[in-house]
RNA sequence: GGAGGCGUCGCCUAGUCCGGUCUAUGGCGCCCGCCUGCUAAGCGGGUUUGGGUCAACAGCCCAUCGCGGGUUCAAAUCCCGCCGCCUCCGCCA
């Protein structure tokens, strides 16, 4: 949630925030109306509850009629303080409620409006030209089928639509993506995590994907537990309730688990191959640490994905999101997007927000500073999702005779493999 | 899945049976000061977190003994539900 200090001191701000994502600005009046009635429920109840208090001390000393009297007294008092009690509750909840349905204020830097209104910071390598090469790209799915390496049939037959097998090589792509991706982010300095990927509510709430991106998170039925879309959400999660010492910020840490996202709303999208699907395995930067730092980090995290990208020999460019395009926790995002041959466009490949002390206050995540206990600032970056990374590697270093080019740098976590060469079918 | 035990302000711990003087005990650690050539020891003080009020990071007040309800004039203490951890049994990758 936001600071609740900014939206009751600087509610204009947060206003013109709303204004740039294209949102209304009802929520702030609502939230400051909310915190006005909580105060005066609180001042209500802690007067009540003062004297009760004070009275019952006198109740154990006290004698006969002196005794009947006070004890007639708290027993009424006793009715006043649950009524302010409860009304305090009630106050409480809806001020939470307003809050935490204001998204993180955009940074001031990220472009104003919707989806289409990305700035492009941007372009590292160049499209690989196939018309000059004198052949047609084959996309990944028929790449895929020759190489062995994807089971999109299969994974329909066995899970439904949007699942895959990988097989073979494909198989052996993905261990050795997950390597080189740990591997860098172990000599990064980055503490290496297996996360799990069934989160109580808590942890759903608080990285905010209960919010609008609800739609798209299963939940197991008759438990009180959700299936991520990201290990951002138990990283996250991971130092909750807690207060660290600041003194060993940053906490990098990069953690590998499977995501699960319903995709919603996105049928006819990317029906074909494994771009868009319902389930893949992912290592993920998680950051924690101060806020004034927060910046500072984000363009790390952004150098980080660019230098795993730049191993793989991709193209690709960066974009600078628009706020209306941000998630709920995020301050700023940028992705990064690889050029996909067969598709004639770039695809989001990484993505690294900057949610500051978003997640951290819901999360009540806090660093001990000089001035006392106060909420850090949390960052996620992809390093490598893995499906998405393989259709590019495919596409993009991909042969007339439908081999495909190994990169350099994977070479070594696939045995010293320089070529995937199609299986005899 | 079954049985039992436990959860107190960094860590350990007293208190819970028999509700009020608990404004939660003591130790360790940590911080400040005194003392001392220096260090250690010793001595004194401080040390949960959140919130309200306020010019105030001063003072005062409220909440906080795993979480949520309930009983009561009054709950760390009594009752109910939940969560977590530990031990044993069963099952199992």
């Amino acid at each position: 949630m936001i600071d609740p200090k900014v939206l009751r001191d600087q509610p204009d701000l947060v206003r013109a925030a709303q204004a740039k994502r294209g949102l209304s600005d009802s929520v702030v009046d609502e939230a400051l109306a909310a915190d006005t009635r909580r105060r005066a429920a609180i001042a209500a109840y802690e007067a009540k509850r003062s004297e009760q208090k004070s009275l019952g001390k006198q109740i154990p000393q006290a004698q006969g009629e002196e005794k009947q009297a006070l004890l007639a007294r708290t027993k009424d008092l006793s009715a006043e303080v649950k009524a302010a009690e409860a009304e305090q509750g009630e106050a409480e909840d809806a001020w939470d409620a307003a809050l935490r349905a204001i998204p993180n204020l955009a940074d001031e830097a990220a472009p104003a409006g919707g989806e289409d209104d990305y700035v492009v910071l941007e372009h590292v390598g160049t499209p690989r030209d196939f018309a000059a090469e004198g052949f047609e790209p084959r996309d990944h799915v028929e790449l895929g089928r020759m190489l062995g390496a994807i089971d999109i049939e299969r994974g329909a037959k066995v899970s439904g639509s949007r699942f895959y097998f990988l097989t073979g090589v494909g198989a052996r792509l993905e261990r050795a993506l997950t390597n080189l991706a740990m591997d860098q982010a172990h000599a990064a300095g980055f503490t290496e995590a297996i996360a799990p990927s069934l989160v109580r509510p808590r942890a759903m709430e608080g990285t905010g994907f209960l919010g609008q991106a609800a739609d798209d998170v299963y939940r197991i039925e008759g438990e009180d537990l959700y299936l991520v879309g990201t290990s951002e959400v138990p990283m996250a999660a991971y130092h909750s309730d807690e207060i660290l010492d600041v003194a060993s910020l940053p906490l990098r840490y990069a953690a590998f688990s499977p995501c699960f996202r319903k995709e919603a709303g996105s049928h006819g999208k990317d029906t074909k191959g494994i771009i868009r699907v319902h389930w893949f395995d992912k290592v993920e930067m998680f950051v924690y640490t101060t806020p004034d730092q927060a910046a500072a980090e984000h363009q790390r995290l952004l150098d980080w994905e660019k230098e795993f990208l730049d191993k793989l020999e991709l193209s690709y460019r960066v974009i600078d999101t628009a706020a209306g395009d941000l998630g709920l926790s995020a301050t700023r995002k940028f992705d990064c997007e690889a050029w996909i041959p067969t598709q004639g466009r770039y695809r989001e490949l990484t993505s690294t927000s900057n949610c500051t002390e978003f997640q951290a206050r819901r999360l009540d995540i806090r660093g001990r500073f000089e001035s006392g206990p106060a909420p850090l600032a949390t960052l996620n970056g992809t390093l490598c999702a893995m499906p998405r990374t393989i259709v590019a590697i495919l596409e993009t270093h991909q042969n007339a005779d439908g081999s495909v080019t190994v990169p350099q740098a994977l070479r070594p976590y696939l045995g010293g493999l320089e070529v995937l060469k199609p299986i005899a079918s």
